[in-house]
DNA sequence: ATGCGGACCTGTTAGC
DNA sequence: TGCTAACAGGTCCGCA
């Protein structure tokens, strides 16, 4: 489900409910996610304020007075704020309730999530210290990409897909830009010119951004904090589109799998 | 060191 | 219509 555009969306959509608010309880009803859902956490979480809920890659940081929550929504995962008591259904594994009386359920089908207490400073977490930058950020930049993809064979859709080297570009988004900079997903990384990464780095950046404006992409499932769906999906212009005419040359969208996840693509505007 | 395949799960869809 | 296989928005780990 989320990309980091649906994961923003998603924390631009919660935190107004939570920001300020007193953890009263946590109610695990399956630990079992990606990592076991930590005990201290129910334990130590409680009684406390969020005062801050930040993202780092895909992955959400609520910052309480002493400790920090770190979550991540996996393939399928998704939160919710509910303003009063609601039945629990199939695989909302883990609300946290506030003394105000909302709730934040937590609910993952396929349990790819996983949730994470830390004392220290989160961008210490094992998880998230070897994390790349943040392309909408100053730090990711054309030479940067150029500098780290030398005498690299791998496809270029995987190295920016890879998060040591930049966070949040995910399977949509990689197919997305690519094709927005005319780069062939298949061409390795170590032979693209620094110009083209550079026109790679913008097009990364506007399809996060005009992604995030449109609340995400809604393939399935996705819905945010207030159980809309993204729009982005209409904005697709390879992205489960094979066969399909391209809407730069018209010739059929092709499709083909690199490093087990599909990949689309324009054999005529991508080289 | 790099890069690949496998693993973790359930739900939905395509194809026979 | 019903069964089965393939696939799905992520990413860590272990092995070559």
């Amino acid at each position: 489900m989320p990309e980091l555009p649906e994961v923003e969306t998603t924390r631009i959509g919660i935190a107004p409910y939570i920001l300020g608010e007193t953890v009263a309880r946590i109610t695990i009803r399956n630990r079992n996610l990606r990592w076991p859902v930590s005990r201290r956490l129910q334990r130590e979480l409680p009684g406390q304020q969020i005062r801050k809920v930040d993202r780092r890659g895909k992955y959400l940081l609520f910052h309480a007075e002493r400790g920090c929550m770190i979550l991540h929504l996996g393939m399928s995962g998704h939160l919710r704020v509910l303003q009063s008591k609601t039945a629990a259904t199939a695989h909302d594994h883990v609300d946290i309730e506030f003394a105000s009386g909302a709730t934040l359920r937590f609910n993952d089908p396929r349990r790819f999530g996983s949730i994470h207490w830390t004392m220290k400073d989160p961008a210490q977490h094992a998880l998230l210290k070897h994390l790349g930058p943040e392309p909408l950020g100053e730090d990711l930049q054309g030479d940067y990409l150029f500098q780290q993809s030398r005498k690299r064979r791998q496809a270029v859709k995987s190295f920016i897909m890879d998060s040591r080297i930049v966070v949040g570009v995910g399977n949509i988004y990689a197919s997305e830009s690519l094709f927005a900079a005319g780069i062939h997903p298949q061409r390795g990384a170590g032979r693209i010119s620094l110009a083209r990464y550079t026109a790679l780095v913008d097009e990364i950046r506007n399809v996060l951004k005009l992604a995030l404006a449109r609340g995400g992409t809604t393939l399935r499932d996705f819905v945010d904090g207030d159980g809309r769906p993204g729009y982005f999906r209409n904005e697709l212009k390879v992205y489960d589109r094979t066969g399909l005419p391209c809407l730069k040359c018209g010739q059929p969208i092709k499709q083909l799998r690199i490093a087990q996840r599909s990949s689309f693509y324009c054999s005529c505007c991508q080289r």
